[in-house]
RNA sequence: GCCGCGGUGGCGGAACUGGUAUACGCGCAGGACUCAAAAUCCUGUGGGGGCAACCUCGUGAGGGUUCGAUUCCCUCCCGCGGCACCA
């Protein structure tokens, strides 16, 4: 009898449909696990082999933990605002919500032909009004809290997707969707203010299990900077300026300032008979690219303004200048330089701005070239011509040095959220402009936010999807949607016509699984405490004591989806929304399946693998075990089909020896050795699962049934428990297969997927006897085998015993005798 | 430039807190079955030497610590990922 996996599969998947298998509820005797993979945005070419290794792996994870009896949430939904839909609808002129609709069936298909125990009562829809409701109601929020406010902000233009984008999404100074060269326009933005989240975002990553790999990056895109703010007077001027320095121990060595060319005060700076050289400055400066600006490492430009400020150390008179090199959106948009920075060095260099050097090498070291200032020292060290300061070293003059001259500030990378997008297919933004008010100064701002209860906002029928070179959104052209009245003062008033970018709804869907048919609230605070709170832990701590118990996505998202997610998390915990501080409490990535010739898959090099002609041909069960057998699971792999076909031979294996006996007396006994395999294969199994280490997990049950095969060619099978323990933990991995198997054999009522995980005793893996390695001075020749309980004395008389082992003792003598009980002795021998 | 991760057979990869390097799978070679092939099963498979027992070299390169190093330390080379004019 062949192993047909087709009709094994579908019924299976069948029953497990019927069934309601996989439904959960907030069952308060049992222990909860919330496990969480990203959900897909669903393209119309359907499920990349990639989305199977996240889904694969924490349905194993998901399936082992019920059969430890533990109450396990694993949902799945779509995100499915964004582009690709929309410039399908533009190209076909279908509308996106029919498109999306084709797409989620399509892949709701694949992912049931996978086998996956999603509880898909629970599914949730970002574009459905009834859950972007939700994510509208959670803007409005933001807006009530001074979160969200509206803002002229120069934003980086993608002059392909005609849209604006956030800081994030910006790569290498291209588009993260498509690559095209992203432009700097200024326009009127929504902003959310995640920089106020800066420092909590920061300091929680301590309270949380995430890979390192991704705390690092988070912390460096959070970018924190701790340094003083200085103020300069002008001369002949009432004006000030501050600046912000991480280097306070540079500072009487400080001989000009630099300001960013966008800086507001410049005006006010720029002389007379400077101003036709600045303004042809700024002029070039703006038409340059971020890119082109960021190009221009070696060869740094700016121009004199005429003015001068007094260095408050030196009180000497310091040439004010202006550089690109200079950020508006980092510290003031305003530095002091001086020897000790590579940047002020070449800067001072090419443009003759005297230097001076203060800071010496702390180790002494010959320092002529720097005084000279032929080289640029710009490490800590020690100061010299810096009055009472002088002698001290960096980290020593620093504190003191800002006791006199700065205050204290911190300063961080992360720049505020860009939250407005110019296309149609977004959740709309639920705010009206209304001149009135805006005159009237009952909303000085003009914007009056729609009331909580006139959401969801849906979006309207419109007949052309185009976005527009102007950056309007094409809901602008729709006068009847936009027109409406003020909810404040019921007069005339227009509707926002951005939406909101395509990470608004996977900000929080996460939350929406726990309670997702909920029309009152987001969910129910009492659902949201059932499944994301740890059992008995002290509520609204400041420490995250919970949250989903373990998600696992794409490295790709770290700085995206992960952080936005955060912030919204931490937002919604402070105005009581949700019960716990961080979102997630554990958080890994998967690796990515690359193509067969080791390239990422991509239509155009032609090495995509489409799960669905796999699964055709080999099986559900075969494409789950070899995408987790692959590889280490955080770790890139390449699709191999020789690959695949062998762990179909696995599977036939396991089919061949797990069929029923015509008479099951013919199965052997229990013998030691079996018992020792079989607690093996459980402890490798069970650790192995824990530790997403999958593909030693499948390595270990590949062992285990070449044993058994060994016992078969034996003429001693082995005996139907054994057989089972392999069902049970193959079970997670091989859904399908192990039901059949074990409704074949195993005489029991409860079926697989419910049979308890099962235990091993530490004892039964121990061997009565041990082969112990005998080396001499480290290396290994020969091995002995030796009862378990053996004394030194009696390892060291074996080793003596092993005839190659006493060739290497001939004319020499032993120095020192090392014994490792249970591993090895070892013979130290000179001549 | 800075930060992080990694470099092990022909290939994907194993190796616990330093203790028999190369588990498991692929590929390859030989054998069984077959008229033959495929499938399946069995055996072998790091390099060099030897009839063999064994010997020797071997985890990117070089050095160090240790009775013993893929594992720990230092220097360097290469690859991948992230950040990057951040004051």
């Amino acid at each position: 009898m062949v192993y047909d996996h087709k009709s094994i599969e579908k019924k299976w998947q069948e029953l497990w449909e019927r069934t309601s298998a996989f439904v959960v509820t907030e069952d308060t005797g049992k222990k909860k696990t919330y496990l969480l993979v990203e959900f897909p945005y669903p393209s119309a070419e359907g499920l990349h082999v990639g989305h199977p290794r996240s889904y694969t792996a924490m349905d194993v994870l998901a399936r082992k933990r019920r059969a430890n009896g533990e109450n396990v949430l694993y949902p799945m939904g779509f995100d499915a605002f964004g582009l690709p839909a929309e410039n399908y609808a533009i190209k076909t002129g279908q509308h996106p919500a029919v498109i999306t609709k084709q797409n989620i069936d399509n892949f709701r298909r694949q992912l049931k032909s996978l086998g996956y125990s999603f509880d898909w009562s629970r599914e949730v829809v970002t574009t459905d009004p009834s859950y972007y409701r939700w994510t509208q109601w959670i803007f409005l929020q933001l807006y009530k809290h001074n979160l969200a406010y509206k803002a002229k902000a120069v934003i980086n233009w993608c002059p392909s997707c005609k849209i604006g984008l956030a800081h994030e999404e910006v790569v290498d100074g291209k588009c993260e969707r498509c690559g095209t060269q992203v432009e700097q326009r200024e326009k009127e933005q929504w902003m959310l203010k995640i920089t106020e989240y800066a420092d909590r975002l920061l300091a929680d990553l301590e309270t949380v299990d995430y890979a390192s790999r991704i705390k690092t990056q988070q912390q460096n895109w959070i970018g924190k900077s701790e340094g003083y703010t200085v103020n300069f007077k002008i001369t002949d001027s009432e004006l000030k300026i501050k600046v912000f320095t991480t280097r306070l121990d540079t500072l009487f060595g400080g001989t000009f300032i630099v300001m960013a060319p966008e800086h507001p005060l410049l005006e006010n700076l720029v002389t007379a008979e400077q101003k036709i050289a600045v303004d042809d400055y700024i002029g070039a400066t703006r038409s340059k690219t971020e890119l082109e600006r960021k190009a221009e490492d070696k060869d740094k430009t700016g121009v004199f303004t005429g003015s001068f400020a007094i260095n408050p150390a030196t009180n000497e008179a310091i040439p004010i200048w202006i550089a690109d090199f200079v950020l508006m959106g980092y510290g003031t948009g305003i530095v002091f330089a001086d020897a000790h920075d590579e940047r002020d060095f070449m800067f001072a260099k090419k443009y003759n701005i005297p230097l001076k050097t203060t800071i010496k090498p702390i180790d002494g070291s010959d320092d002529t070239e720097i005084r000279k200032l032929e080289i640029c020292f710009s490490e800590k060290g020690v100061l010299y011509d810096s009055e009472e300061f002088s002698g001290l070293t960096s980290d020593e003059a620093i504190p003191k040095m800002a006791k006199k001259f700065g205050q204290p500030s911190v300063q961080y990378k992360l720049r505020d959220w860009v939250f407005s997008r110019q296309r149609y297919w977004g959740e709309p933004i639920p705010m009206v402009y209304c001149k009135n008010c805006a005159a009237t100064g009952s909303a000085s701002s003009g914007w009056v936010p729609v009331p909580e209860k006139d959401l969801p906002i849906l979006l309207p029928q419109v007949e052309k999807y185009e976005p527009t070179d102007t950056g309007e959104s094409p809901l602008a052209a729709m006068r009847d949607w936009v027109k409406t009245t003020c909810p404040k003062c019921k007069g005339e008033a227009e509707r926002e016509t951005d939406t909101m970018p395509n990470w608004a709804g996977s900000s929080w869907y996460f939350l929406r699984y726990c309670d997702p048919h909920n029309s009152k609230q987001l969910a129910s605070p009492e659902k949201l405490k059932y499944w994301l709170c740890t059992p008995n832990s002290p509520s609204r701590s400041t420490k995250c004591e919970g949250g989903v118990d373990w998600y696992n996505g794409g490295m790709e998202h770290t700085t995206l989806h992960l952080l936005y997610s955060r912030f919204w998390h931490k937002f919604l915990f402070d105005i009581k929304v949700v019960p716990t501080s961080e979102p997630y409490a554990k958080r890994t990535s998967h690796g990515m399946v690359l193509g067969e010739d080791g390239q990422k898959m991509s239509k155009s090099r032609g090495n995509v693998v489409n799960p669905d002609d796999v699964i055709t041909t080999y099986g559900a069960d075969t494409i789950r075990v070899y995408e987790l057998f692959i590889g280490p699971f955080a770790d890139a792999a390449p699709w191999n089909t020789q690959g695949i076909s062998g762990v179909r031979r696995f599977l036939d294996r396991v089919w061949y020896l797990a069929l029923p006996y015509e008479n099951e007396a013919e199965r052997g006994q229990t013998s030691d050795t079996t018992k020792r395999h079989v607690a093996k294969l459980i402890k490798k199994v069970t650790e192995d699962i824990e530790a997403f280490r999958f593909n030693t997990a499948i390595a270990a049950m590949m062992e285990f049934v070449n044993y058994a095969y060994a016992c078969e060619s034996a003429k001693t099978p082995i005996p139907l428990e054994a057989l089972k323990v392999l069902l049970v933990v193959l079970q997670p991995f091989a859904p399908h297969l192990t039901a059949e198997l074990w409704e074949r054999v195993s005489k029991e009522q409860v079926v697989v997927w419910l049979a308890p995980w099962p235990r091993y005793k530490e004892e039964d893996i121990v061997e009565d006897e041990v082969v112990v390695a005998v080396q001499v001075n480290g290396k290994l020749r020969g091995t002995v085998r030796l009862s378990i309980g053996a004394t030194e004395e009696e390892y060291i008389a074996a080793a003596h015993g092993n005839e190659n082992v006493a060739r290497w003792f001939l004319g020499k003598t032993i120095q020192k005798t090392i014994v490792r009980p249970g591993k090895l002795v070892n013979f130290v021998v000179t001549e």
